[in-house]
DNA sequence: GTTTCACTGTAACGACCGTTATACTACAAG
DNA sequence: CTTGTAGTATAACGGTCGTTACAGTGAAAC
């Protein structure tokens, strides 16, 4: 029963360890299922196939990420602060995610080749779940933090988002989530409702 | 003479449109040939490996990038409008770059692993090049613009121009290119000496 | 003690990968 | 006419890929 979790858990260690390191293309089945201590059979009887497993993957990062999220705003006080804890959220979650060099959905989005308009790719499904969740939450909290265009805010934040995720994943010099958090807080300052 | 040339710019074509609207890795030589219309043997003759067309790609596509910056920047007026400059290439750069999808250095970077420590990696110094190259050219450009700190000008722009880049390889809603120039604008009008 | 279940190791499959060897054609230059 | 050059077609190499079949082990459940 347990052994069965503890064993999922850790071919998705795994997998996410090696898939964002190395690329994921570039690691086989094979060596995700070593580095989890793992039979390649018993990866295959959990998740089907790889395709299936890098879902798995995603789909547990972005709870994760969620988690971080909601944990940052519940700990801001303004509603400005809640607005840019996008920001904090990004550095607790790096700080906890350990190895993983890079955004996971970014390095999908490189990756995989464009959906066939015909087959509907849970993957890239999961990739326009993410984006669209981000860009609602940002919309909510600017709408809660009484900005003026909430939805022009929003975008713009999820701009700085994907830039420091992308800045991140190259090496970008200097600190891009303190630039993010200055350039948003100049950039919601111009449209901020005056209080 | 005129022969060689003309197959080389149309190895380059194909490489440059699979690898980066399928994936490198996904992309093997022999669609890459079939695509230019070649001989897999032509292409070897004249690349040595996919590793070295792949570079031959990646730098191609720096110095034409380059080129329509230069361009966007001989075009403006002002030094803030020439420093803003960049975010007018991107949208020409786009425009004249046809199918391919993204930017070809983030794709590079997601799907590559990360170098040995031993061996130098051409690929990824030609990223890093890349990255080096925008960063010094906007703190150039925000020197001439007289700008109060014009490192931190640079490197918030070199923020938003990956931020861009990403929300364009993402499925990003709303135009990014204007939404960052806005940003800039807002971030430069902070920082900016009054004259 | 037998059954059940999670997991293991080995081996193989068909497919595709990057790369190279061999041999052949077309064309331009000397 | 000869020579060299750019390109072609075919086939194969060793390797890795995702995936599955087969047979077996250990421990908990009844």
């Amino acid at each position: 029963m347990a052994r069965r979790q503890d064993t999922r858990e850790r071919i998705l260690d795994a997998a996410e360890s090696l898939f964002f390191q190395q690329g994921i293309t570039a690691t086989g089945v094979d060596r995700v299922a070593a580095e989890a201590g793992v039979a390649i059979v018993t990866l295959y009887k959990q998740f089907g196939s790889k395709d299936n497993l890098l879902r798995e993957v995603l789909a547990r990062r972005l709870d994760s990420w969620c988690g971080h999220w909601n944990a940052a705003v519940a700990a801001a006080g303004s509603p400005q602060d809640r607005l840019l804890a996008v920001f904090d959220a990004i550095e607790s979650f790096r700080a906890a995610a350990g190895p993983v060099q890079w955004c996971c959905f970014l390095a999908t989005a490189s990756e995989r080749p464009s959906p066939e308009d015909g087959q509907p790719d849970p993957v890239f499904e999961l990739l326009e779940q993410d984006t669209l969740l981000v860009t609602d939450r940002l919309g909510e909290l600017a709408r809660e933090a009484q900005c003026q265009d909430p939805d022009a805010v929003a975008s713009t934040l999820l701009l700085l988002y994907n830039g420091v995720l992308s800045s991140l994943l190259r090496g970008a010099p200097s600190d891009p989530v303190a630039l993010a958090r200055r350039a948003a807080r100049s950039v919601i300052g111009y449209t901020l409702q005056p209080s």
